[in-house]
DNA sequence: GTATGTGAAGCACTTCACAGCT
DNA sequence: AGCTGTGAAGTGCTTCACATAC
């Protein structure tokens, strides 16, 4: 058991993971697992699955394993995930709709309810049935609408920029479309979604590789 | 300097990440820098820059820093982003057809240059100006399209099934667009685009969060 | 018998710090 | 004088292994 600041990082990463599956295998009709059984799921090991919800408490029952319903509470109360978020989209081009119009984030909860732009022919329009309001009514409209995720879909170049402002409203978590490195104070948390460094990684397996 | 085996993980995914950083510098006329410069620009410390390119030679001039120009051909030349990918699309839903018209792929040397779907009615219409070929003719197409490379867009229910598939085939390397966690043999390379989780690991620090 | 929770050990990546080169 | 390349030291995550609980 230990205070926010301690968990490491990677071990926060891993919690959804283990929440998905288990959220999948309760819709199975499965009651309890073993660290065990998850692990040969998820490919980890029994050993940092234990290690991991130790850090928050103690949720099995030795010789039996976990209740799964009783976990995903847990791990839904711990991730902040029992409750919905309200979500911001800066930048309406092509990626941005798509991610509005994506329906995975919905479904978790996630509730995209303003779009951005500082385009102003596209100020005022409609993308997936959201107004599509213009960067400068940013801090406005996030406060009005109690939004505190962002999701930035803009060219890179105007990438940093738009996280500067964003910040400066006061958003503390950014989820990074644009493929660029990007710098926040410390304190927000920005994650990059970028599949093109994932392949230019990969590639180099295939340089020699009959591996 | 080390064989391929080696080379921690960890190291490979940065180096792309150095890669992209010099080749933007470089297209805006700055000719060297040192570790210590590219570290500031890409937050990460300057040993780190340093070990990282000494699995790979000896890059740098003591007393002046890196050539970005040489830089660039070396860690191209490691990653094997030397050379043009032709890459598959399995799943050609609105996920795919995003995918297949998104224009980042192709501009770093990823050329998407042919689509699957397992759903009859789909098989033989044309996807962002690729023709939709049925699942069971995966390994005859990509072998005559020399693809090397499969981004999987599928339902989640589907994905092991269509990693099985592409590994059969002889796939080694897999970008994972569904939101499950996969399986594959050794060897073969998978790596997952999951903004959900991203979105969940940090809604975690929004729980308690004045920091 | 079976599986958890956890200190301790192990391992791997990161950072230090300095010799060596320009 | 400045900056790289790199063994050595440091750090932090992972795995072990066993006491404990059911």
């Amino acid at each position: 058991m230990a205070a926010s600041q301690d968990v490491p990082e990677v071990v926060i990463e891993r919690l959804p993971q283990y929440l998905r599956a288990l959220t999948s295998l309760l819709s199975n009709g499965v009651e309890v697992i073993s660290s065990q059984q998850l692990g040969e799921q998820l490919q980890v090991t029994p050993a940092q699955i234990r290690k991991d919800l130790s850090y928050f408490g103690r949720f099995g029952k030795q010789g039996r394993g976990y209740s799964i319903r009783h976990l995903v509470d847990r791990l839904r109360h711990i991730l902040a995930l029992d409750q919905t978020w309200n979500v911001a989209v800066v930048g309406v081009g092509r990626l941005g709709r798509a991610i509005i119009g994506y329906p995975g984030f919905q479904s978790e909860g996630f509730r995209i309810v303003c779009a951005f732009d500082s385009d102003p022919r596209l100020v005022g329009q409609l993308a997936g049935g959201l107004m599509i309001h213009h960067m400068s009514h940013f801090k406005e409209v996030i406060e009005r609408e109690q939004v505190r995720i962002a999701i930035v879909a803009v060219p890179a170049t105007h990438a940093q920029g738009v996280i500067d402002a964003v910040v400066e409203a006061g958003i503390k978590v950014v989820l990074n479309y644009a493929p660029t490195p990007t710098h926040a104070p410390r304190g927000v948390h920005v994650r990059a979604v970028d599949p093109v460094l994932a392949l230019q990684s990969m590639t180099y397996y295939l340089r020699n590789a009959r591996d």
